[in-house]
DNA sequence: AGCACGCCGACT
DNA sequence: GTCGGCGTGCTC
């Protein structure tokens, strides 16, 4: 009887692999395993063991695998579960959820190695130019890499020269397999055990007695391991003592000290569980009681908490509650809320227990938080992270916490899985038999629409901690003060009067403005003619630091014009605004105060984004300007006015959510505003005061925004009344795609009817030189879902088949909201 | 997704 | 004539 074992490749094919393996490797392997495997021609790649079994293919011979990677498995079953789930619901495949859902360091490639082949010498006479280049830098180097010799080279496709280089016998190929993550190790040092007695050592420090440095360096490890009790770090030794690294290594040379490595964590937590969570205060007390109670009958449950009420503390309870039973916590956040703020506050609660998880970790990092998650070690209990840690092997989940529900970034949308880590959560508190706990100031209307259908549980905090007042939030009609001739640049009087007045007594401002740049149009007076980005259909944005036109779609840049591309006349004009042109006339208007800009712009850096919120923190900056990145889960203490600097092109947005992600937006700067004992304000600049979003917004009435916007989803057949799927095709040749669109949007037709809207030319209907078209397949409730992705995916096939649209990508995008 | 194979334009 | 462009097909 032969063994074989079925594998997932991380790559985009819906099919599993099938190869044979040994009898020894079928009694030694186990599901969720890594094994490296050939693949084509040529390639070896690294593959999840997903079935072992005895049956053979028919219809081909399996390869046999390379080498098992692990000794365990490394993927859990409830995992294997869970990516099914996602694969399936999400229309994609296996190896797409697996490239997600393994840190890269996982996920070994081979790399093809190029050596200098010894066996015989060649005729160098014999080599082409090109050919004799590679050889003459196989002189040098015993080995070269592909991607080093297209540098030599300097062309991309290397390829030909090395086939003629192995046909002449020059060279020999390789493929190697790296372990990509390497374990931190930390050096150690000891007494070497040859001084252990009284007099040994005694004679040891008689011959160092010319020798003080080293002298000093034995005596300090004497102090620091009298102290700790714990293996001493050549750094602390060398610290303490203060003596440079050379003095240490003479000492290992001379055999006195020894030598050794300990395998460490990347990121520690040094510090103790050193606060008890805080006693809750009355709301607080309630909403405890009323989750834990909603969990008896609802696996689900939304607690709809106002802006700072508190809700973190109910959290930590919560999170106390699964811990005593031996269950571990996820606590999943948007990406820019996860802040070292919120951090350090779980931290000071939990200590140790806690593990951070985030796409500015490194893979390494992320291995080891990985590894401790599949241990189950004690210091990963709670897993604090963001969207992908929903991947990590968990064993046993008693809670997940997703905070701030609402937030769109739980949505991934580029590569393929396009999950939505909310509703993944969900199914992931399922298979664990876990409780979900969905929270947000302004809930999501799929989330709240459940909640009202009794599929979740809803528990209401409206009062804020500490009863801090709900910032009074004033609507400032900029129409009537152009009119009248009030504003100042894009400021209004209102404005001004309470920014001087906030300034004047301490307190800090922030302007939002949701949009970077100076201006995002820059428009010739004469012809009316907008430089547009050559790879995009869109206008280019003014940046005023560096004089630059950008486009933020491919990041294509070029220098500000001087005059007109079309007509030559010099009078450019630019319009609307962004959080750089704010930035300069707050400057101009307030010369006194200090005022910072946080933007794309401004924290590409690794920690830029901690330095300014930190400077902010710490009073350093008086006036803060940014888009939407300050609205997430900060907390300032000594902001008295938020001002939106203009709501209409939010709310002109062209999307079914705009409106709700207005309200949610608005209402989440509106709660940075005040959070001490002084009521904050907040300003609302907008051409329009009498929209409805505004009136709800500045009543703070979610109630009266989710009935109104639930009426119209269930007029227009959106979600959360009607489910939807987008289908994107995309191709360099806009006749091409077009043609496709019209034929897929045709062929749906046939099965969904009137359910499919399209196909549409996006608002951006070109980017990066590729042409865009989306179909959106609308699904009533009571319609299958799998069915429906069924008759989808048979749609595709035959589209697939055709010859002429196989160039065409396609993209299914399964609730893309 | 890669990568090889295979068939047509523009150059040493 | 070749080099290299990318359309087509396959990967256990």
């Amino acid at each position: 009887m032969r063994n074989f074992v079925d594998v997932i490749i991380p790559i985009p094919l819906q099919k599993l692999f099938t190869y044979s393996i040994t009898k020894a490797e079928a009694g030694f392997l186990n599901i969720g395993m890594r094994v490296s495997v050939p693949f084509g021609k040529s390639k070896i790649y690294t593959g999840i063991v997903y079935n072992i079994h005895n049956e053979a293919p028919t219809v081909y011979e399996a390869k046999e695998i390379h080498q098992i990677l692990d000794d365990s498995p490394i993927v859990n079953q409830k995992q294997l579960q869970l990516w099914h789930w996602i694969a399936d619901y999400y229309m994609c495949t296996l190896g797409d959820v697996m490239r997600a859902a393994l840190p890269s360091a996982f996920i070994l490639e081979s790399e093809t190695i190029i050596s200098k082949n010894t066996i015989k010498e060649i005729d160098e006479s014999n080599l082409k130019d090109d050919e004799f280049l590679v050889y003459e830098a196989l002189q040098h180097q015993s080995s070269l890499k592909i991607h080093d010799i297209a540098n030599i080279l300097d062309k991309k496709n290397v390829l030909p020269v090395i086939n003629r280089l192995l046909e002449k016998n020059a060279i020999q190929l390789d493929e190697e397999v790296y372990e990509k993550y390497i374990p931190k190790l930390v050096r150690y040092v000891k007494l070497h055990n040859h001084f252990s007695s009284e007099a040994t050592l005694h004679k040891l420090l008689d011959d160092l007695h010319r020798a003080p440095k080293q002298r000093q360096v034995i005596m300090t490890l004497f102090s620091i391991s009298a102290k700790t009790k714990k293996p001493v770090k050549v750094s602390d030794l060398s610290n303490e003592s203060d003596a440079s690294p050379a003095i240490i290594k003479s000492l290992i040379d001379k055999g006195i000290l020894d030598e050794y490595h300990i395998q460490t964590d990347r990121v520690q937590y040094s510090g103790d569980a050193n606060e008890d969570s805080k006693n809750l205060n009355d709301y607080q007390t309630i909403a405890l009681k009323e989750i834990k109670e909603s969990f008896i009958n609802h696996n689900i449950t939304l607690l709809h908490g106002v802006t700072s009420s508190g809700k973190t503390e109910v959290y930590v309870k919560l999170i106390e509650n699964a811990l005593q039973k031996g269950k571990q916590v996820l606590y999943l956040l948007p990406e820019i809320a996860l802040t070292t703020q919120l951090i350090t506050r779980l931290q000071n609660y939990f200590g140790e227990q806690v593990s951070v998880f985030h796409s500015r970790y490194s893979t390494h990092e992320r291995v080891e938080v990985w590894n401790n998650v599949l241990k189950n070690a004690a210091k990963a209990q709670i897993v604090l992270g963001a969207r992908s840690s929903i991947f990590l092997p968990f064993n046993d989940l008693g809670l997940i916490i997703v905070d701030e529900e609402h937030e769109q970034s739980f949505k991934q949308f580029d590569p393929a899985p396009r999950y939505h880590a909310r509703d993944t959560a969900v199914v992931l508190a399922n298979i664990h038999k876990a409780k979900t706990l969905l929270g947000s100031a302004t809930p999501s209307l799929e989330s709240y629409h459940n909640a009202q259908q009794n599929k979740y549980g809803l528990v209401e905090i409206s009062q804020r901690y500490n009863n801090v007042l709900m910032p009074d939030i004033e609507l400032v009609d900029i129409k009537d003060k152009h009119k009248r001739k009030l504003m100042k640049g894009h400021f209004s009087d209102r404005l001004i009067e309470e920014m001087t007045d906030a300034l004047k007594n301490g307190q800090q401002v922030i302007l939002f403005q949701n949009r970077r740049g100076f201006s995002p149009i820059v428009e010739c007076n004469t012809c009316g003619h907008a430089p547009q980005c050559p790879n995009c259909d869109v206008s280019l944005t003014y940046h005023q630091y560096r004089d630059q036109l950008r486009c933020h779609y491919c990041g294509y840049v070029t220098a500000m014009l001087k005059s007109c591309m079309a007509c030559g006349s010099s009078e450019l004009d630019s319009k609307g605004f962004g959080t750089e042109q704010i930035e300069e006339e707050v400057k101009a208007l307030f010369p006194d105060y200090k005022v910072a800009r946080m933007d794309l712009d401004t924290t590409r850096g690794k920690y830029g984004y901690e330095k300014i919120i930190t400077a902010f923190e710490q009073l350093e900056v008086d006036i803060l300007v940014g888009t939407q990145m300050l609205t997430k889960g900060l907390d300032f203490r000594n902001v008295k006015l938020v001002a939106v600097m203009n709501a209409d092109n939010l709310l002109n947005f062209p999307d079914f959510r705009a409106h709700e992600r207005s309200f949610q937006l608005m209402l989440q700067v509106s709660g940075r505003a005040g959070r001490t004992d002084v009521r904050g304000k907040v300003l609302i600049q907008t051409y329009n005061p009498y929209h409805a979003i505004l009136q709800q917004v500045s009543n703070n009435d979610y109630v009266g925004m989710f009935n109104e916007q639930m009426n119209d989803r269930y007029n227009f057949k959106y979600p959360p009344v009607y489910k939807q799927i987008k289908i994107t095709l995309k191709h360099k040749d806009y006749t091409k795609v077009d043609t496709a669109a019209i034929w897929l949007a045709k062929s749906l037709r046939q099965v969904f009817d009137a359910h499919v809207l399209g196909p549409e030319s996006p608002p951006i209907s070109r980017i990066r030189n590729q042409f865009y078209k989306n179909i959106l397949v609308k699904i009533p409730k009571k319609q299958s879902l799998s069915k429906t992705k069924e008759a989808i995916i048979k749609i595709n096939n035959s589209f697939l088949s055709i010859k002429d649209f196989r160039s065409v990508k396609l993209i299914l995008n399964v609730d893309n909201f």
